[in-house]
DNA sequence: AATCGCTTCCAAAGCGCTTTGAATGCCGCG
DNA sequence: CGCGGCATTCAAAGCGCTTTGGAAGCGATT
């Protein structure tokens, strides 16, 4: 069933179908109707590759993915910013295209996708400190939209990010606060904006308090849980190991909990933990209280943001770029407490 | 750049140009090597809306994702397999296009897709024990692949499946032959047709033993974390504990371990763990040596398989349905040992 | 010299939609 | 009665590609 089937079928024109579907004001009322009442009676939708083709837009969004990220910390946390910007794509008639690459295959897919014509638009995941993407596809001339941000580039571009620095330092200033002083940093891999930004963070509030952030307590790697774990074993294992943790994720989270609970130490009184919360849904941070004490922000109501501005650039390309900056929110757990009386026999 | 212009440019028709590029042999060895040359120098990608408008395919696979789905499994496996099927639609020209809808817009998403003529298949996630969609695709008359199996459908369709009723039985034959006779069941939802045929695969074994399977040992849920804690927590609390445990997913896995921990307990010698294990990319089960004792199976060579498997159907209709059903590998790890001898105080 | 068979190329139709520019019918008004 | 204005509809062009059905050129064959 196409338009002109259904037009011959309604002694209508093409054109006058065309419209009565898509809103237009100069059509009859009751024929509208008459028009719509057939259209789902016959079960018709437009066939979206001829529509594209006319209107020059193809109502797709791309998300270009390039394989080794899958580990970095893309993999559990995407799958929820995409669930928050699928919700926005289908209310506003655009569908996903998602293109899974090799690394040094990412380019080209940027390039192709754009040139054929394939997406109006694209979101920019997990920006580096000085990310190539964002000079290609300003050169390709395609609305595009960053999740985070990419310190280094100093041409603007539309973004939005979470102030990965101010909560990493309200981290570290809750430690702080609560009397720890060898407070160690488990990050992601240093590569990542947000990784830098998070250990600046981090160092910063020691720094205030006059301590010298100490290299062998920061650890930056892919956010797994057993990197978490072989990292807080290693530590724990010093002769002046850490009283509290700073992680970057749940997941590394997860690892540090068990090497602790393995050395035979108790959570949130010999050793504290703290975490960044992306506030996952398949992974959530306790029901009711969360389990760890944590820095919070929903990706996936940033999947959502960045899905809405992106449409509306693309419907309407701004005058100057747009910028959000979300705080994170201090939730508090179980997993902190006092920093644990300096054992005598250590002195 | 379009393919007018270039033609024009290169004083041949668009006819010997788009042939030129799509490698028909009616043209001139010499002649296509300066059109392909022309192509790259400008930068010419043909318009694909065109292109699918012209030839009636839209080079596009479709990934219907429910959030709710965001859930269950889905969420973190489905990561890899998707990195899995996307890697193999990149090398066929094929793009991944994925909505996300609520659980109620499921079969509206794949009418609209299918009718728009957006998709030139699917690939359906996560079959339920009679799952609609395997008629609904059959009528909307689109090629599909299924990853899983529906047991309830009784008409045959394209599907790959792990041999999930053989890899419980194996890993409860496992623990059995450790000596342990109380074995819980960690499991996902029961809805899930992979659920289902696990159970039976555990129950199976047990009373292959003469042990009649206890339901207080056995819970279905999300296969989250906390609730792999929960559920072991509370098994773990009764006056006849289970000496070992099967979960699902090495998700839960990590909950059961922390909540064995937590009870003082030493996991492959008070209680044994084994787990099913999907080889997801950021949650290895351990490097080199397994953390868990698991049955495993790569997700991600799945969505490898039924990404070629699809394609092949898109390409040339099978005349028989496809089935694929791959044996998981038992793997053993540190998780498992032999049941605890009885404690004398408990008889 | 006429014909055939190849190779190589091309003009034009067509994919199914949107959109431009114009036509039609009808009303009220001078 | 003629005309402008409004509401409603339509024919046709165009989006950029593929593909059909020739046609031109040329050496080989009869």
């Amino acid at each position: 069933m196409n338009l002109r089937e259904i037009s011959e079928k309604l002694g209508l024109s093409q054109t006058t179908v065309s419209r009565a579907l898509n809103g237009y004001p100069e059509v009859n009322e009751a024929t509208r109707r008459r028009v719509k009442e057939a259209a789902i009676a016959h079960g018709y939708h437009p066939n979206q590759r001829a529509k594209s083709l006319a209107t020059g837009r193809s109502m797709q969004i791309g998300h270009v993915i390039p394989v080794s990220i899958q580990h970095e910390m893309m993999n559990v946390v995407f799958a929820d910013f995409i669930a928050g910007a699928g919700e926005v794509y289908g209310k506003n008639g655009y569908d996903m295209l998602m293109s899974i690459v090799s690394d040094d295959g990412e380019v080209k897919a940027y390039e192709e996708l754009a040139r054929k014509g394939s997406v109006d638009g694209f979101i920019v995941h997990g920006p580096t400190d000085d990310d190539p993407r964002i000079a290609l596809l300003q050169e390709l001339g395609i609305p595009f939209f960053v999740h985070g941000r990419s310190t280094d580039v100093k041409t603007p571009y539309n973004h939005l990010d979470v102030n990965n620095k101010r909560a990493f330092t309200r981290a570290a200033d809750f430690l702080l606060d609560l009397g720890h002083e060898r407070i160690a940093l488990i990050n992601g891999l240093e590569r990542m904006d947000f990784a830098q930004r998070r250990r600046h963070g981090y160092e910063t509030a020691l720094q205030k308090r006059g301590i010298t952030p100490d290299a062998s307590l920061m650890r930056s790697d892919e956010m797994t849980e057993p990197f978490g774990y072989a990292a807080a074993r290693e530590m724990l294992a010093k002769t002046r190991p850490p009283t509290a943790f700073i992680a970057a994720s749940i997941v590394p989270a997860l690892g540090i909990r068990r090497a602790v609970e393995e050395c035979g130490l108790k959570i949130g009184k010999d050793v504290s933990i703290i975490c960044f919360d992306d506030a996952i849904s398949y992974l959530p941070n306790g029901a009711g209280e969360p389990i760890f004490t944590a820095t919070r922000s929903s990706v996936r109501e940033a999947g959502k943001r960045c899905a809405e501005l992106l449409i509306d650039i693309i419907k309407q390309p701004p005058t100057r770029p747009i910028a959000e900056l979300w705080e994170a929110e201090l939730v508090v757990g179980n997993s902190t407490g006092p920093a644990p009386a300096v054992h005598p026999s250590k002195d």
